[in-house]
DNA sequence: AGCACGCCGACT
DNA sequence: GTCGGCGTGCTC
């Protein structure tokens, strides 16, 4: 940024320093030039978080010293920097100029970014890793060799298998992608043994492979994973692989863990950082690539404003860094498939290896049902559980999904709230939206007090196939009480979809039940969802195993059935061209008080290639309490507009909130923000969902 | 968010 | 001529 600059210029070049506040205000996104007192122009660096007066001379604020100029802009006379609170650098110039251009291009703060990007800082945990990195620097000074920040305690490399660069296949992907290539790769299917005698999926073993092919040419990798489990099996086949100093950035990190790892990844060493949707901010030295796991997983778009989804960063990442991309996975996210289309993105050719699959349609053979599974399906099921696990797969965790009038038939409806009531635990039903027990109710049409249970939930699965399939191991597998993996034993395994445990040596046969229920579920993503969650499902297979769809018909289970499923993508998004869905067109809603959003609107209505829907009325109440009054628009358009969109929904939000500070005053009494204030959500996948 | 500034009506 | 209401806009 201006390291160049501050060489040349020395302490002068220096006596203004350009600061972003920590601040969720719109208002207060921008630079703040403040001046270097003496007593810190020595210490002070680009990236060091600082304590600012702000406001009035006694209040202080924090931020992030953006950049040095020799004289500023601002008119008036400039507040000195108060302190600085950390000597490390912790906001790198790349991690600061992805922040900025991933907020502007979502319409919100760079703040907001930095918080995904920078954990809090511990002062032990940075204590040890500086003390950590200086004894290391003492004993290269006096071996004469470079000098390394890293922490004395690390395995030498040279006892490790991964530095080699013999030829293989993912050598020649990382050859590619250190030369800028954005790949789309379809992963083969089934389970691969790790030297340590450990089972993961064959994609986690190519995909530390890949990252390791960087790593041996001195690159920095970022690795993206969905869940946790997921990166549970990169981090092992990584670990297998000689590599056993991953940075991991996930949630379930302790702050200390997660700002130890950002410290590592901050050291001026080539790192392979792994983690969930946050890990696409952390800092890299030399960037060669970014690969993703599945990367249409919704987990991977942030719920925290402004709502970035994880791919969308990484785009803006790679390009700024000149770094690769590789998108791996089962299945393809309509968003890749899109990329692929427009020629952005190269998909690789080879046929990835598939599991067999068979269709046992009940429909077919309406009599053949002997319980849970059409009667073919139970053949199969009891052949394979012979020789090993088998796995099934259904929709609905719990007992029943469904609770209905014992009498009259009718659904079962929540006293407090409406909603409806299921059986998560057998004998117990309780209303799914939220959560109170219904032990009073009454139905509302005959007045009757016998609720019933209806549809199959994983537990009642469970408890059928007990019956059906007598001595049998019956293991379940939910969100709540998930298996990362079972052994090679005969087993019959129940499990949700995304909760299936990885089986030694694979699965005998997979079982996928519920088609129709998962493909009646109302969005726009249906289709893609579920082809994502059967193919991850299929993968877990053993090679010569086999996979049955028990169940359903039409286009999606079709496309599965045959392995086609990249024509059906194909057509889908050529469908929603039609239609202007995302993600062939950007969307963004526009929410608040009827005259904010019109006043956010009309700035935009002269734009080429924007459309709008609405804006309609918004419910009120609810989970989320809203006041009655509020009205929401959905503002479809162009890629190419997408800068320039943004730009003025994000002026009206900042009209907005320096208009609103006046308006509360006025109006209502201290409290919450002010309802009818504008909202702003770009790229929400869920805008067209009811 | 909080605070200063300034414009207009009501007062000494 | 001056005080203070509140709407407006800035915060380095």
């Amino acid at each position: 940024m201006s390291s160049a600059f501050e060489r040349a210029e020395g302490a002068a070049g220096r006596a203004v320093a350009r600061v972003l506040l920590d601040s969720a205000l719109p208002q207060l996104d921008h630079l703040f030039d403040y001046a270097v007192p003496p007593e810190l122009a020595e210490e002070i660096r680009v990236g060091q978080r600082v304590r600012v007066p702000f406001r009035s001379r006694e209040r202080k604020s924090f931020g992030y010293v953006i950049e040095f100029v020799a004289r500023s802009e601002f008119g008036g006379e400039l507040a000195p920097i108060a302190d600085i609170v950390s000597r490390v650098p912790q906001l790198t110039p790349e991690v600061w100029q992805l922040a900025r251009a991933v907020a502007d291009r979502a319409g919100g703060s760079a703040g907001d970014i930095l918080r995904l990007a920078i954990p809090t800082r511990q002062v032990r945990v940075e204590k040890q890793h500086l003390a950590a990195a200086e004894r290391a620097g003492a004993a290269d000074a006096d071996s004469g060799a470079e000098p390394s920040a890293e922490p004395s305690s690390e395995q030498s490399p040279e006892a490790s298998p991964e530095q080699s660069l013999e030829p293989s296949p993912e050598a020649e992907v990382a050859d590619e992608l250190l030369a800028g290539a954005r790949l789309a790769f379809t992963a083969s299917h089934g389970p691969e043994r790790l030297h340590t005698g450990e089972w993961v999926g064959g994609w986690a073993a190519q995909l530390a492979r890949l990252a390791l092919a960087l790593h041996a040419r001195g690159r920095s990798t970022i690795l993206v994973a969905p869940d946790y489990r997921d990166l549970d099996q990169l981090r092992d086949a990584l670990a297998a692989l000689g590599h056993e100093d991953a940075v991991r950035v996930d949630s379930r990190q302790s702050n200390g863990e997660r700002y130890a790892g950002f410290l590592r990844a901050l050291d001026a060493e080539p790192r392979i950082i792994l983690g969930n949707r946050s890990a696409v901010y952390a800092p890299a030295h030399e960037l060669g690539a970014i690969l993703f796991w599945d990367d249409g997983d919704p987990v991977l778009a942030e719920p925290l404003t402004p709502y970035v989804h994880a791919r969308d960063a990484a785009l803006v990442r790679a390009e700024q860094a000149g770094a690769g991309l590789f998108f791996s996975g089962h299945t393809r996210s309509a968003e890749v498939q899109r990329l692929v289309e427009i020629g952005y993105v190269r998909a690789q050719e080879h046929p990835p290896r598939r599991t067999r699959v068979v269709h046992a349609d009940a429909s077919l053979t309406p009599d053949a049902f002997a319980g849970r599974v059409p009667e073919f399906a139970a053949r199969t099921i009891r052949e394979a559980l012979r020789s090993g696990p088998v796995l099934v797969q259904v929709a609905t965790p719990g007992y029943a999904p469904v609770a209905v009038c014992g009498e009259c038939g009718d659904l079962a409806r929540c006293r407090a709230c409406a909603g409806p009531i299921g059986f998560r635990v057998v004998g117990r039903a309780s209303c799914r939206w939220c959560g109170e027990y219904a032990s009073d109710w009454r139905c509302g049409t005959c007045d009757s007090r016998r609720l019933e249970e209806r549809g199959m939930g994983s537990a009642r699965t469970v408890e059928q196939f007990e019956r059906q399939f007598q001595g049998a191991r019956v293991i379940l597998s939910d969100g709540e009480h998930p298996r990362e993996r079972v052994d090679g034993r005969p087993a019959l395994v129940v499990a949700t979809r995304g909760a299936e445990p990885l089986a030694a040596g694979g699965y005998r046969a997979v079982v996928l039940l519920d088609a129709e229920r998962l493909l009646s579920i109302e969005t726009l993503r249906a289709g893609e969802d579920c082809l994502r969650w059967w193919e991850n499902a299929a993968a877990l297979a053993a090679p010569d195993g086999i996979c049955l769809m028990a169940s359903g018909g039409g286009p999606v289970v079709r496309a599965f059935v045959t392995g086609r499923t990249e024509e059906w993508l194909r057509a889908e998004l050529h469908d929603r061209q039609a239609l202007r869905y995302p993600p062939v067109v950007r969307v963004a809603s526009v929410s608040g008080g009827p005259d904010e959003v019109e006043r956010a609107l009309q700035p935009l209505r002269e734009l080429p290639g924007v459309d709008f829907l609405g804006p309609t009325p918004l419910p009120s109440g609810g989970v989320a309490r809203r006041p009655a009054g509020l009205v929401r628009a959905i503002v479809r358009f162009d890629y190419a507009q997408g800068g320039e969109v943004a730009r003025r929904l994000r002026g009206a939000l900042v009209a907005d909130a320096a208009g609103s500070a006046s308006r509360t005053r006025a109006k209502s009494p201290p409290g919450r923000a002010r309802p009818e204030a504008l909202r702003l959500r770009f790229d929400d996948r869920g805008v067209f969902d009811s």
